[in-house]
RNA sequence: GGCCCCGUUGUGUAGUGGCCUAGCACGCCGCCCUCUCAAGGCGGUAGCGCGGGUUCGAAUCCCGUCGGGGCUACCA
């Protein structure tokens, strides 16, 4: 088994569900997991890309048994550092007779696809090359041509069992011969692809449907690999995974932002979280059953159960699903996987303090189930770690509730709490719904509103008197005055 | 155009001839709870693309049709 992305662009939640899919089916099977890098198109891929690619294959959990920074026993697991190995087959395959050169130019083949369609023919490469005698061959020498290698297809229907569509066959006349190598002397995906799997000894392969239809084909090198001893002679079986749409009907690419993997761990994804949700865009646990862990995940998947169907991904249920493994998570975890996002707002420091860490202890209780993603906690939680100096409220809240009325509130709720010698959640409900809920006969919500904005900074926060223990007496005072003298 | 894949509420799915007047989840709407927001509880909304056939019986099998998508590269 086997999961081999191009490190080109952004990793996208496509890939990370082909990773998860993959990587599930080996775990559930105690297979090996190969991770290899398909990085032979110079012009798109870069160092960049292949380092995010790792850092979130790791953010997600995905352990792989062979690969980049693990090694092997059939490495490099990076194809660019395979060339010569490429070579080698390449120069087999040509002594064999199952490839050969191709001096077409762009603008031959082009001009002869057009005809092929103006004739009504299919349009695909014709096979001109495939017997030149020896003058043609020398002319084209001699013209200072560099040729491409182009695999010589069978001619004979290709079946597969795919492991998620069933049966699917393709007859070889649809299927022309393909480019192995550039002129330039480079492989192709096309080439490496499959040599790869064969002497990486993959038995099963998991991938997008875009690659359905070039399945023959490497299906058909397989078989001419095997033919002139590379591998073991028996094609992988494949199983194409359907796309993940975005809105529309538009396969989510990797330019979409939407799609952007780093963004939803920077949002504060759980990595749990958002794979529970990919693993729904074609699988499913049981009938009446969504969110489960990926030991879970593991221990259930099968390769039966994926849906062919293509599934849009649909951000409100990513969400819902991540804010249901947030809410199962340990007190103390939680306020563990808080800090980053804490630290990236400034709200606390690189080194944590004791204080900041006792305090956030105390605090994720109460934001756990306020929060679908862990970036949330800032505005949520900001109003405890911020400076005395630099806490202020919301403009827009203090207009609408610091009228008088509302200052009279806070004033009231200030001369209620002042005096209090025990200052803990119970003791502040207490006293505040004595002075404000009795003793101005207002509301509750009404009551309370106020004294929140006034101490949080926003209309929305944790619950108040567990807020106010938190802050102290010190602090949530000064905040209550500081409305009253405005 | 050719080849290939796909088609259950708005979204993701369950369903493999009778348990389906189609289940679950998200969303949306309403109510309850309530110091805000959530969480939780209760209820509601909406679906088998279409047409034939096979069968006592079809979302499930067959044929056709329509719709969507992919491939048709010296990208992967």
């Amino acid at each position: 088994m086997r999961f081999c992305p191009s490190p080109t662009g952004n990793p996208h939640v496509g890939l990370a569900r082909t990773a998860l899919f993959n990587w599930a089916f080996v775990r559930h099977l105690w297979g090996t997991f190969v991770f290899r890098i398909e990085d032979t198109d110079a012009t798109r891929d870069s160092q960049e890309s292949y380092d995010t690619l790792l850092e979130v294959m790791r953010w997600l959990g995905f352990d792989w048994d062979e690969g980049p920074e693990v090694g092997g026993p059939v490495g490099p697991y990076r194809q660019s550092e395979r060339y010569d190995v490429y070579a080698g087959v390449v120069r087999r395959l040509l002594d064999a007779g199952r490839a050969y050169h191709c001096y077409c130019s762009q603008e031959e083949l082009d001009s002869r696809n057009d005809q092929a369609r103006g004739a009504g023919r299919p349009p695909g490469y014709d096979g001109h090359c495939r017997t030149l005698n020896e003058q043609q061959l020398a002319t084209y020498v001699a013209e200072g041509r560099n040729p491409v290698v182009r695999f010589r297809m069978p001619g004979s229907t290709i079946t597969f069992d795919d492991l998620v569509r069933g049966g699917i066959s393709f007859e070889s006349e649809h299927v022309p011969d393909y480019v192995l190598v550039r002129a330039n002397g480079h492989p192709l995906y096309t080439l490496v692809n499959p040599v790869d799997d064969a002497l990486m000894n993959i038995t099963h392969v998991l991938r997008g449907e875009d690659l359905l239809s070039s399945t023959p084909r490497q299906i058909a090198l397989y078989d001419a690999l095997a033919e002139i001893g590379v591998g073991s002679g028996r094609a992988p079986r494949f199983g194409h995974l359907p796309y993940v749409m975005g809105q529309g009907n538009k396969k989510l690419s990797k330019r979409d932002p939407e799609s952007n993997l780093v963004a939803y761990r920077d949002r504060g994804f759980l990595p749990e979280g958002l794979l529970n949700y990919l693993a729904l865009l074609g699988w499913s646990i049981a009938d009446d059953r969504d969110i489960f862990s990926m030991d879970e995940m593991v221990a259930a998947f099968t390769i039966d159960r994926v849906n062919p169907n293509p599934a849009r991904f649909d951000l409100k249920k990513c969400e819902a699903i991540n804010a249901s493994h947030l809410r199962s998570l340990p007190a103390g975890e939680l306020a563990r996987r808080l800090v980053p996002y804490l630290q990236r707002a400034r709200l606390i420091g690189e080194d944590v303090t004791s204080d900041e860490q006792s305090l956030l202890d105390a605090a994720a209780p109460l934001v756990q189930e306020r929060m679908a993603t862990l970036g949330e906690a800032v505005d949520l939680l900001g109003f405890l770690f911020v400076t005395d100096t630099s806490f202020r409220v919301e403009p827009e809240e203090a207009a609408k509730l610091f009228d008088e009325a509302g200052r009279a509130v806070v004033r009231a709720a200030y001369d209620a709490l002042s005096p209090l010698d025990r200052w803990d959640t119970a003791a502040i409900e207490q006293s505040l719904r004595a002075a404000l809920v009795d003793g101005l006969g207002l509301k509750p919500r009404n009551a309370f509103g106020p004294v929140r904005v006034a101490v949080t900074g926003r209309r929305i926060s944790p619950p108040l008197f567990e807020s106010l223990e938190l802050l102290g007496p010190r602090r949530s005072l000064a905040r209550l005055a500081a409305v009253t003298t405005r």
